[in-house]
DNA sequence: ATAATATGACCACGCTTGTAGTCGTACACA
DNA sequence: TGTGTACGACTACAAGCGTGGTCATATTAT
């Protein structure tokens, strides 16, 4: 499983959002912000074939882009790296310091409380 | 604040366990599972004074290092900096995942717990 | 005193990433 | 029917990263 950049990752969120789009689709949805040109788009999709996180379908002269990896299962696995790499693997002090230093929002608690009490039982 | 990679944070994690340590000792202190020549340490750390994350102070003919970023500030901001990316900025799912994907342990939610106690007041 | 060793300074090299450019061709409009 | 435009294929190129080599010199061990 090769690594996917983070500007990679903007376009795979695209795509988990909205599969099967080409190119210059995908190019125009990331518009806000992001103003890549076509061309550097079209290379992050190209890496990203390459890299097995998308597959492609011919329509007449173009491609249309699907995920091949799954939103969850990839990012369950990229905080899982993450929090082995930087918090030793242990989440809780990861909590406390988006509580610290960003402060979780009142609904952020709620969500968590409501997980943990599932996680209990 | 430039990036500070994964290979470089381990070197960071061993200063910040131990702040004034020579580059052999570091090197030791690494030696667990990484065996990287001394030569890659060193590259490391030379990299990581380069971006203002260490500082040195002689001691004859060799260098101690010194964290000159705190551990904290540092693995709060890289966490935020995390949720930006793969979680839109929402904590709450992350943790979601993590639960998932690699089960908290009891001790996780018994911690999670009491900070969201904390949080609540 | 001489040889092995440790240390910092500088260099190397291939891979990834961000950011496109060029080329050949197919389609669309005038 | 020619001309611009959209598309994929291939190419480029500098910075960052993982990994370590070379060189000059200083220290230590014999």
């Amino acid at each position: 499983m090769t690594q996917i950049s983070a500007s990679e990752l903007e376009v795979m969120d695209v795509l988990w959002a909205r599969p099967g789009l080409a190119a210059s689709d995908v190019h125009d949805a990331l518009g806000d912000g992001r103003d890549w040109n076509v061309r550097t788009v079209k290379t992050f999709l190209a890496r990203l074939v390459e890299k097995g996180a998308l597959t492609t379908v011919e329509d007449g002269r173009r491609y249309l882009y699907y995920p091949a990896i799954k939103e969850d299962e990839y990012k369950a696995a990229a905080a899982t790296q993450f929090i082995d790499r930087v918090f030793s693997g242990r989440a809780a002090p990861l909590v406390a310091h988006l509580a610290d230093s960003r402060g979780l929002t009142r609904e952020d608690i709620a969500e968590l409380e409501k997980l943990l009490g599932e996680l209990k039982k």
